[in-house]
DNA sequence: ATAACATATGAACAGATGTTCAAATGAAAG
DNA sequence: CTTTCATTTGAACATCTGTTCATATGTTAT
């Protein structure tokens, strides 16, 4: 075994020591992290994809994207809720109905993004 | 009901029919969007941030990021499972090590764009 | 006031998800 | 072969998540 080899085993505590503190030094804080997941964990499930992708094209009251996607009202009205949360979509009221659309357009660049991932 | 009442839309059918149709038919088909979904729900979960955003800097094997990270070996074993079969982390053998990496760029790119979306 | 309508909300339930634990590979060394 | 080490795997468990159902809110018209 020459010097080589014995720097990349390490000598029995960890494999590789250096790396690790070097790594640990520039990784952003807990919180940052925690956040980002948060953000990427509304654009993981389908029901909320399609109605972002609904809102691409124009802005659109609950009743109307709960038939487009023909689910309940209330299964729309629940994940319309966590996107507002989010600040993925806003709105504005019209007498009765409650039109959403996209809030920025981030979401359009960011699915754009996974849609480039998926088509290689 | 008659057809009178049926002709003037007041019958609860839908409020706004020729937006429905027309968007209806710019619909991506259902399992892109489900794939789509499927690829966020990977980047929506701390853990695997974590090792995504380790392995930026380098090359490392699980136990490197195991310390890393403060956690099993075993349960990020677990999630590279899961980082390797969405084809975000590739991964070559060295005697007894394995070593993983991000499998391309677009991992980068993604996770950046949420930086972006997050500092705002 | 009441009725009709669009949307929101809370509780409950089934299914998915992440971690742990114990055990199983697989590779190199003695 | 046996031991040791790095990693993988499967089952169990607790937690989280999305939908449904029933009900509530809020707005407009009668």
């Amino acid at each position: 075994m020459d010097e080589q080899e014995r720097m990349e085993q390490g000598t029995g505590e960890t494999l590789h020591p250096d790396l690790i503190s070097s790594v640990n030094q520039d990784m952003p804080d807990e919180e940052m992290l925690y956040d980002l997941a948060e953000l990427f964990r509304i654009f993981g499930d389908s029901t909320r994809i399609k109605i972002l992708y609904v809102l691409f094209e124009a802005e659109m009251c609950v009743c109307d994207i709960a038939e487009l996607l023909r689910m309940t009202q209330s299964a729309i009205s629940h994940q319309l809720r966590v996107l507002k949360q989010s600040k993925l979509v806003k709105f504005r009221r019209e007498g009765k109905t409650i039109y959403y659309s996209l809030a920025d357009d981030h979401v359009r660049t960011i699915i754009g993004m996974g849609m480039e991932h998926l088509c290689e």
